[in-house]
DNA sequence: TAAAGTGAGGTTTTT
DNA sequence: CCTCACTTTA
């Protein structure tokens, strides 16, 4: 039966409507920013589905994100006008988790294995690091976090780590590996393994690989420019079945290399898949021509680009606004007034972004906004299932699921207190240690001997005993039943309930947040497995930590880092710290690889403007408690000037600051000294003046020497010569 | 068991 | 300089 297909192509430019229908084995398409990249993907999925009656269970569909994955899910399901229950569309980490819960024997797992999120592989690394007698100063946890990651992401066992005479590379390794075993004989999947470890079952298990390469008969992949290692393996082994592959990136998009994705993967895959058509979607229905020739000609200074230039009939707009603020303050000052000129011509708060690099640059900016009451949401703080009390309360849920649940047990045993202090802890870890037994399991066997002291052995009955009742008591209670009365029985929402102010209540409604979190979930589409919904529900809050905050409706201006910022679009866009040193930033500027990241995150930025951008920085920006002069941005430069328009001083926005005007002009008043200004000095060699205070006779000044030593000196002692 | 003190660290983040 | 994690202390 044939479908009438021709709404799918309706909205279709050529290069999307080719892209759509390609019957190419393997298909890279380039995709640039706002050139609808998503509606390519999505009209491809329901192309194949009405046109080509390919079995939407035959689909694979990779995203990176869970917020992409439902948004391509809802997408398809709108094109195609049903529900696809057994259609994957999901995360590298959702596929694989739900691989593994599959095929756990086969990949050497229990059952009930459980997943740990980063907090909780960061203690049991915290945990591994103190058992082997290791100091936690020298070795910090994170960074061998770290280490272990990436390792993993390129598909190293500890086993396969090459630590080549480096002292640092092989203790860490050695934690790898203790780690490791802990993981194996728990039954532990952090978020590295999950791939890992359906990487290797696919390669070990001709089986289960061609049950899948068999299925699979296309496989589309998103943002491919992320892709790591272990992920670029794992599409390959089930490709290699020969299905059709496209995958869909950008080159110029590609601001994770430094956790470990790999644009190259890009250009490897059209060496490894041989008649690769390529497809370059270059029309921008986005932005302004005055905005993308700006990206453009940002990009353009990068090196080894796979090709690809942004157009758009889209009307010219306005020029790009430049505004070189005295510091950071006034720069916060210029960006709040601007917006209000923005709600003045009747224009909303929330078509607005303030665009940082760093997230420490946010506050000085909320602060503005705070001062003239403005609303505003700011992302990048914890997510919902990574607040402390949701944690908790998740980690009483898993104990019930689970009692072997170390990680969860260590988390709640005396929380909310119950007189379990950090000796009784030890008694219990050394006990599991010795037999190798579970915490859970350590304390039953010492309540037996009376192992401990009696108040202690008291207190861990009765935790123990409770879980047994509440057991019993939610058999058969639908999830929400289940998640409201382990929480009324944890005690947590008494515990919150005593905590100060503000802090204590925002606990007790996230508590009870979490009890509308179980009753509106619903499984994934889990439903040829069967596990129970308690256990769904668990690895969901691991998979998916929720919004960054709750949802509120109401008109507010946007605070993001640029990073946070891909992906999205807004009429009005600001980018701020526009400085050599926070953008690009120091610690990027010397690798010329890291530099183009940088470039690229540039590029990321103010494609994210559909009308108009405002670009700022600050002449002089307190960091870490003195002051910096940076020089605009590189990147400043790269913008041609017949697209920007300077903003003069003196406009909306006043000068005003706290210290004399003549610091603006940077001398120091009756020296022959003015900031920047390079000096040499007897003992400490050359430097540049950072600061001064104090005038004539009495002025100290702030030298920087290239001895990379700062010094304050005052300027009628120290002899210092202009150079 | 919370409050006060100490010390390190300060780029970007998803799963 | 400010924040955060962690330790010490009343």
């Amino acid at each position: 039966m044939r479908v009438d297909v021709s709404e799918i192509f309706e909205i279709l430019n050529e290069p999307q409507r080719n892209a759509v229908t390609s019957e190419s084995k393997n298909l890279l398409v380039l995709a640039g920013a706002g050139s609808g990249k998503t509606r390519v993907i999505a009209h491809r999925v329901a192309w194949l589905i009405k046109a080509e009656n390919i079995n939407p269970h035959s689909i694979l569909t990779v995203t990176f994100t869970n917020k992409a994955s439902r948004e391509m899910r809802g997408r398809i399901e709108d094109i195609v006008q049903e529900e696809m229950g057994n259609f994957w569309c999901g995360t590298f980490h959702g596929i694989s988790h739900r691989l593994l819960r599959t095929h756990w024997e086969e990949a050497g797992l229990r059952k009930e294995f459980a997943i740990l999120d980063s907090e909780d592989q960061y203690r049991v690394i915290k945990r591994v690091v103190k058992s082997m007698g290791l100091d936690d100063t020298k070795w910090p946890p994170r960074q061998i976090q770290w280490f272990i990651n990436k390792q993993k992401d390129e598909c190293r066992r500890s086993k396969d780590v090459e630590v080549a005479d480096d002292y640092f590379a092989e203790k860490m390794t050695e934690v790898y590996k203790v780690y490791e075993e802990l993981c194996e004989r728990e039954s532990l999947v952090d978020f590295g393994e999950l791939l890992l470890r359906v990487y290797i079952l696919l390669k070990s298990n001709e089986e289960v690989l061609k049950h899948y390469q068999r299925r699979f008969s296309h496989i589309l992949v998103d943002e491919f420019q992320d892709t790591n290692e272990v992920q670029y393996q794992f599409l390959r082994l089930l490709a290699d079945g020969g299905a059709c592959f496209m995958s869909v990136g950008d080159d110029d998009q590609s601001i994770y290399g430094w956790r470990g994705a790999k644009s190259e993967n890009i250009n490897r895959f059209t060496t490894d898949y041989k008649n690769t058509e390529i497809i370059r979607l270059e029309q921008n229905y986005r932005s302004t021509s005055v905005i993308l020739n700006a990206a453009n000609a940002v990009i353009k200074n990068n090196q080894g680009r796979m090709g690809k230039e942004l157009w758009t009939d889209q009307k010219e707009g306005e020029p790009i606004s430049i505004y070189s603020a005295y510091n950071e303050d006034d720069e916060a000052r210029y960006v709040v007034g601007s917006i209000q000129n923005w709600v003045n011509q009747g224009r909303s708060l929330d078509e607005v972004a303030i665009l940082y690099r760093s997230n420490a640059q946010s506050r000085v900016l909320e602060e503005a906004i705070l001062r003239e009451s403005l609303p505003y949401k700011i992302y990048g703080g914890l997510r919902f299932y990574e607040r402390a009390e949701i944690k908790n309360a998740m980690s009483y849920l898993r104990l019930l699921y689970g009692r072997e649940d170390d990680a969860a047990f260590e988390r709640v045993i005396n929380i909310p207190p119950r007189g379990i202090g950090a000796k009784t802890i030890d008694i219990i870890r050394a006990k599991a240690a010795e037999k190798n037994i579970s915490l859970w399991k350590a304390c039953e066997e010492l309540i037996d001997v009376e192992g401990l002291a009696a108040r202690a052995s008291q207190s861990i009955q009765g935790f123990m005993s409770s879980f047994n009742t509440l057991e019993s008591d939610t058999r058969d209670l639908p999830l929400k039943d289940l998640v409201d009365m382990a929480i009324e029985r944890s005690g947590l929402i008494e515990y919150h309930k005593k905590e100060a102010g503000e802090k204590g209540r925002t606990r007790v409604e996230n508590l009870s947040e979490l009890v509308g979190a179980a009753r509106d979930f619903e499984p994934d589409s889990f439903d040829e497995l069967e596990e129970s919904a308690l256990k769904m529900f668990i690895d969901h809050a691991a998979l998916d930590a929720g919004e960054t905050q709750a949802s509120e409706h109401e008109s507010a201006i946007q605070l993001m880092t640029l990073h946070s910022a891909k992906g999205l679009e807004f009429p009005l866009v600001f980018i701020t710290g526009f400085e050599e040193g926070l953008f690009p930033h120091k610690l990027s500027i010397e690798d010329p690889n890291q530099l183009q990241e940088e470039r690229r995150l540039c590029y990321v930025g103010m494609t994210r403007s559909m009308e108009k951008l405002y670009v700022t920085h600050a002449e002089m920006r307190n960091l870490y408690g003195s002051e910096n002069f940076n020089p605009a941005s590189r990147f400043l430069r790269e913008i041609p000037d017949e697209l920007t328009v300077e903003v003069r001083t003196g406009g909306n926005v006043s000068r005003t600051s706290k210290t004399s005007s003549s610091r603006v002009s940077g001398e120091v008043p009756d020296t022959n000294f003015k900031l920047g200004q390079r000096v040499v000095h007897e003992a400490f060699g050359e430097g540049v003046i950072l600061n001064y205070e104090g005038e004539g006779a009495n002025a100290r000044v702030e030298v920087n020497f290239d001895t990379s030593t700062t010094k304050w000196l005052m300027v009628a002692y120290a002899k210092l010569q202009n150079i």
